[in-house]
RNA sequence: CGGGGAGUAGCGCAGCUUGGUAGCGCGCCUGCUUCGGGAGCAGGAGGUCGCAGGUUCAAAUCCUGUCUCUCCGACCA
């Protein structure tokens, strides 16, 4: 038992020294100066990436980060986007308390079951100890269920159909910028309806349109599928989810949305007079997604060169590079401050003329920072009318005529953005596997999705987990084939499940 | 929360074993020369060694505590 231990951790040791050394040798062989290659080490690549594109630093408290503008702005395009959706079926959006007052959190069973061990509370009001000790919100349901309840008497009040934009806080024991931090912003939206049939649409109606966000803006194909019991939101009838796959095979929560039936409210006495003159519990959905949808299309994209933006998320879309000096780069300069000027109605567009800097360091400085398209122009391009344009997604460099500039740039904007999806969808593609015993996916170092049956049994959902680390991702709403046995037990199988291990 | 690793200039690190003037590379500033894939030379600025105690004539170095980052588990968007 000693030798086992001690063996352990040599090999624990002497693995991150290996990793050390092969990362000072992939420098010194000048891959990249500043970013560890993924395949030497994902988690420090994923660190690296980051760190270097100016997202994210780590501020004094752990778990806490600051989003630098080059992430908030992606932030704020992705809020854009599911904005005019949200808008376009009736949602609005309101904001609610940051405190939550212990009484109401406690008021769902469940619900305080599944967050307790995460809340963080305020307990006191400048030096006075507070009569009640107040959430820092972990999420809105009680709160909002506690207006509602208040708002709604008829039938004729519904559906509320409301979203926020916000910050939560879990008390998290493991963070890693985008991907678990201890406060998160995401969005959050609560509605309220008449009946069952119509909260269960509200609830695969804002999955589709997360769907849509996240695979037409970030370009990241999903899996859309409904929860298991051991993985469902604490409270909720029926959990629906979008999961993605990340570049190192894990799968990543990406989105979900939560049919609460009336658990809510009953519990925050959520009641209207219907048509037929009884009351009547209304029937409730939650549906959130967050910031960590800028760490799945970190890791989906990225590559060993650094972030590689979908163009319609990315902060820059454009950086253009004059080329040369002097008499040359008088002229050089003036060229490209006009194509910014043109360019600047169909894209954004970033015009780098910072003088301290060579050519060759903008480009690995912007190629790291995923800026979709980079136009150079140098003496040569500017006596034959044209320039050439490198796609970050390929490396394809081409030379374009000026008078096509404007269309080209355009197109090939449209073409990085699908281009981008193509190579994460063949990418899931390749790594999904069907599998009939959960133990075939260790061939495969459990990187990727494996499809294979259940059961419906939570034994086996426990000892899949800790077999192989796997878990149960979802139960896809369109499932490839139905499996005859459960991947585990062996036993008749109730439907296909995703298998994989996540973030 | 358990177990590893790490905190020294903006970044990456050496120095610590054996206590005695704070070092290197990159970056930064100034000047000149450069510019089609991380430019060159010269000069210069920059550090209460994570923080708090302790030992000592003397602590980056030894001891105790604590915070943060990171990896592997357990828990979760």
């Amino acid at each position: 038992m000693f030798a086992r231990s001690t063996s352990k951790t040599w090999l624990r040791s002497s693995g991150k020294r290996f990793k050390t050394l092969l990362r000072r040798f992939a420098q010194l062989e000048n891959v990249l100066k500043e970013i560890t290659p993924k395949s030497i080490d994902y988690s420090q690549w994923y660190v690296d990436v980051i760190r270097k594109a100016d997202m994210v630093d780590y501020s004094p408290v752990k778990g806490f980060m600051v989003m630098k503008p080059y992430s908030y702005r992606v932030w704020e395009f992705i809020q854009a986007a599911m904005n005019t959706r949200f808008r376009a079926t009736g949602h609005e959006n309101a904001y609610f308390p940051l405190l939550i007052p212990e009484h109401l959190l406690q008021r769902e069973a469940k619900h305080v079951e599944g967050f307790s061990a995460e809340v963080a509370w305020v307990t006191h009001g400048g030096s006075e100890l507070l009569a009640e000790r107040l959430a820092v919100r972990p999420t809105s349901e009680t709160i909002v269920g506690a207006m509602y309840s208040k708002w709604i008497q008829s039938y004729r009040d519904l559906p509320v159909l409301m979203n926020q934009w916000s910050n939560v806080v879990r008390w998290e024991k493991s963070t890693r910028p985008f991907l678990r931090t201890t406060e998160f912003l995401w969005q959050e939206g609560h509605t309220v309806h008449r009946t069952a049939d119509e909260a269960e649409r509200e609830t695969r109606q804002q999955l589709e349109i997360y769907r849509e966000v996240i695979e037409g803006e970030l370009a990241i194909p999903v899996v859309a599928g409904v929860k298991s019991a051991g993985e469902r939101f604490a409270g909720a009838v029926e959990t629906y989810t979008l999961e993605a796959l990340m570049s190192d095979g894990r799968a990543l929560q990406i989105a979900t949305s939560h049919f609460l039936g009336q658990n809510f409210a009953r519990a925050f006495d959520i009641q209207f007079l219907d048509e037929d003159g009884t009351l009547k519990y209304g029937w409730t959905t939650s549906w959130g997604s967050s910031t960590r949808m800028i760490g799945g299309l970190i890791m989906v994209h990225g590559d060993d060169r650094g972030l590689r933006m979908p163009p319609r998320v990315a902060p820059i879309q454009v950086v253009i590079i004059p080329i040369g000096r002097g008499a040359d780069g008088k002229a050089v300069h003036a060229r490209c401050r006009a194509l910014a000027d043109e360019l600047g109605s169909i894209a954004r567009v970033r015009l780098d003329d910072r003088p301290e800097y060579t050519p060759g360091y903008k480009y690995n400085d912007w190629e790291m920072r995923g800026v979709p398209l980079r136009i150079e122009v140098g003496p040569r391009d500017l006596k034959a009318e044209q320039v050439v344009i490198a796609r970050r997604d390929t490396g394809q460099k081409t030379t374009v005529a000026l008078a096509e500039l404007p269309s080209t740039v355009a197109r090939l904007l449209d073409e990085v953005q699908q281009e981008l999806f193509r190579q994460a969808s063949e990418y899931r593609g390749r790594e999904t596997y069907t599998i009939s015993r959960c133990q075939e996916a260790d061939a495969h170092g459990y990187r990727g999705f494996f499809r294979g049956g259940w059961c419906g049994s939570e034994a086996c959902a426990d000892s899949l987990k800790i077999e192989t680390g796997m878990t149960i991702r979802c139960l896809p709403l369109e499932p490839e084939s139905n499996q005859a046995s459960c991947a585990m037990c062996g036993a008749t199988s109730r439907q296909q499940v995703l298998l994989a291990r996540a973030y």
